[in-house]
RNA sequence: GGGCACGUGGCCUAGCAUGGAUAGGGCAAUAGCCUCCUAAGCUAUAGAUCAGGGGUCCAAAUCCCCUCGUGCCCGCCA
């Protein structure tokens, strides 16, 4: 129900398969595909069709076939490959008719559904650090792209203001004599608090009793619980904001606790509900045991989530929740619950993602083996600076600070999104603050070319405007032409990475058509270039704003 | 012990879904390129048993099985 949302873009792959389809009618969709060798545009695997006695006449009318469709310039049997080139001006102009059109390429269908995407939920015990940020900055490109699809989209955060960790920090701070809430004496308060509890387990025993007094309504622990976690989450928010991450809804946990929600879930449930010595548990099609209550009453985690997902579902169709990789068998529980038992109306989709260590091990807000993202973006904004100072020379103070804030941003965000979140991370210092090769700003710098090129450009007279294109250019323009097909691909696996290594395979492909195709002054070439960089800066724009990157006109 | 991921040149990474043409980048290294639209760039050289073994297939980095290594999960924690 959540997949109506749809790319408008003329589709040649499927436009050449339909073809090839009146030829050898098993003929696959997935068996042509954008070419990666530099042999063709697209190439289509006719391995399958290899054996047939006749395969070297059907192959023949295939290829003359392919040759009379209007789009195709060129078309060979090399092997069992059938290499097909597309015709650049062809191309260029349905890119630019929908720019022109439709203020964008591809344009999109607006879909009715809303999706919610739920990201970061960090617990307020602490400043956000590099690991939970590659949450952020997963969930907000992908939040984004989602928008760009044409989905109506929002994002949640789910503050996790009960249960132990929030009793505990509380804790702390009534045994450091309720000091001035800052950051700092909360955070050294919560660190007090768990060495005790590391020498002696009983400790647990006031948390667990301040959790009862709180979950019964107690006053001033509530108002208490909730000023301490406005602060923390103050201390969070703000580092995503200097990346450009505004998540639109903060939503309490506590606000659950007596909810209808969860009335709801648990008389959703009843039938499915077993009791051990008083708590209350769901058993899963594997056996496993899900505690939603503990024996003296009060909820679990689990229990609390059920009631926000059903939250969620009332105004939302499409779910999705990015979490850490220690979530996966939590998920495959909670999963089987919503959409078995309590038979969500909503779509459910989970995002995972590994985590981030450092060299010194994993990361640790209580041992204070962290990096915050606090640090990382300041850091990354002096040496930014520092190296755009020894650059330019000619650049006012505001200026400069202005072009290494973006730098450093971008070079943030992009060096999480481009991995695959597969991949368990360590963070080095050296490689964040690297801006050189595979990274944003090596994508942005090609961008500031652009803009010098279109400011230095007077329209000549007396041209005519060439209408070939060599070798760079073709190249160029085909991957802008391909632009939906990863988009494409990234909705499909709710990934973002992909669309990080198409946007340094489009810069490389710009970086070869600047050195190798003068654009000013290169006469009937002119304004057939000038089109090229136009079109470019709206793709490179396009994919940058989904991933968060801050193109800036000069670098 | 059971389960879920990951393992690609010295280091980082793409490709794996849907098997197919010489495994694509980057960092570090070496040698070059600014009288020419910004050198955060470009060119060239060197560097890969795609963790190891077995299997399926005309064809395996990609699919299946086993082994090893790393991370994570298996709470009346969140």
């Amino acid at each position: 129900m959540c997949f109506k949302s749809v790319l408008i873009f003329e589709d040649l792959k499927l436009k050449i398969a339909d073809e090839v389809r009146r030829h050898m009618p098993s003929f696959a969709d997935s068996f042509i595909e954008l070419d990666s060798t530099g042999r063709a545009d697209f190439t289509l695997k006719l391995f399958r069709f290899s054996r047939d006695p006749n395969f070297k006449s059907i192959a023949e009318s295939l290829v003359s076939a392919m040759k009379s469709l209007d789009f195709v310039e060129t078309c060979e049997l090399s092997g069992n490959y059938l290499n097909i080139r597309i015709k650049t001006a062809f191309i260029l102009n349905l890119i630019e008719t929908s720019i022109n059109e439709k203020a964008q390429y591809p344009d999109t269908f607006q879909d009715p559904d809303r999706v919610l995407v739920e990201h970061t939920s960090t617990n307020p015990t602490g400043p956000i650090h590099v690991g939970r940020t590659r949450n952020s900055v997963i969930g907000d490109s992908l939040a984004r792209l989602l928008r760009r699809y044409g989905y109506r989209v929002s994002t949640q955060y789910l503050v996790n203001d009960t249960g132990k960790q929030v009793l505990g920090l509380y804790l702390g701070y009534l045994e450091s004599g309720r000091p001035v809430m800052t950051i700092k004496n909360l955070l050294d308060g919560y660190k007090r608090v768990y060495k005790q509890i590391e020498e002696n387990k009983d400790k647990e025993k006031e948390i667990e009793n301040l959790i009862k007094k709180y979950e019964s309504g107690d006053g001033s622990i509530v108002r208490d619980v909730k000023s301490i976690c406005t602060v923390m989450l103050d201390g969070i928010r703000k580092p995503l904001l200097d990346l450009g991450i505004k998540i639109d809804d903060y939503v309490w946990e506590s606000g659950f606790l007596k909810s209808e929600e969860m009335e709801n879930i648990i008389k959703r449930l009843e039938e499915y509900l077993k009791d051990e010595n008083g708590a209350k548990y769901v058993e899963t099609k594997e056996g496993r045991k899900i505690f939603i209550r503990r024996s003296d009453g009060t909820s679990l985690y689990v229990l609390r989530d059920l009631a926000y997902h059903l939250f969620k579902s009332l105004n939302y169709d499409w779910l999705i929740d990015v979490l850490g990789e220690d979530h996966k068998d939590y998920v495959k529980g909670l999963k089987e619950i919503l959409e078995d038992k309590i038979e969500l109306r909503s779509s459910l989709s989970f995002v995972f993602y590994s985590y981030v260590s450092l060299e010194s091990g994993k990361m640790s807000t209580r041992s204070g083996n962290v990096v915050t993202l606090d640090d990382l973006v300041e850091r990354a904004t002096e040496k930014a600076l520092e190296i755009v100072r020894a650059k330019r020379l000619d650049l006012d103070e505001s200026k400069l600070k202005e072009i290494s804030r973006a730098v450093a941003i971008s070079a943030i965000r992009f060096n999480i999104v481009r991995i695959n979140p597969e991949k368990q991370l360590i963070f080095r210092w050296e490689e964040a603050l690297s801006f050189e090769g595979d990274s944003a700003p090596f994508i942005m710098y090609s961008y500031a070319r652009t803009t010098n090129i279109i400011a230095n450009y007077t329209p000549a007279d007396n041209v005519r405007t060439a209408n070939d294109f060599n070798t760079y250019e073709k190249a160029l323009v085909f991957k802008m032409y391909s632009f939906p097909y990863c988009l494409n691909t990234c909705r499909e696996s709710l990934r973002v990475d992909p669309l990080a290594s198409y946007l340094l395979e489009l810069v490389r492909l710009f970086n070869d058509f600047y050195n190798n195709c003068r654009v000013l002054g290169s006469g009937d070439d002119e304004p057939k270039r000038i089109h090229i960089v136009n079109i470019y800066r709206k793709i490179i724009e396009d994919a940058s704003s989904i991933l968060g990157i801050r193109l800036i006109d000069e670098m």
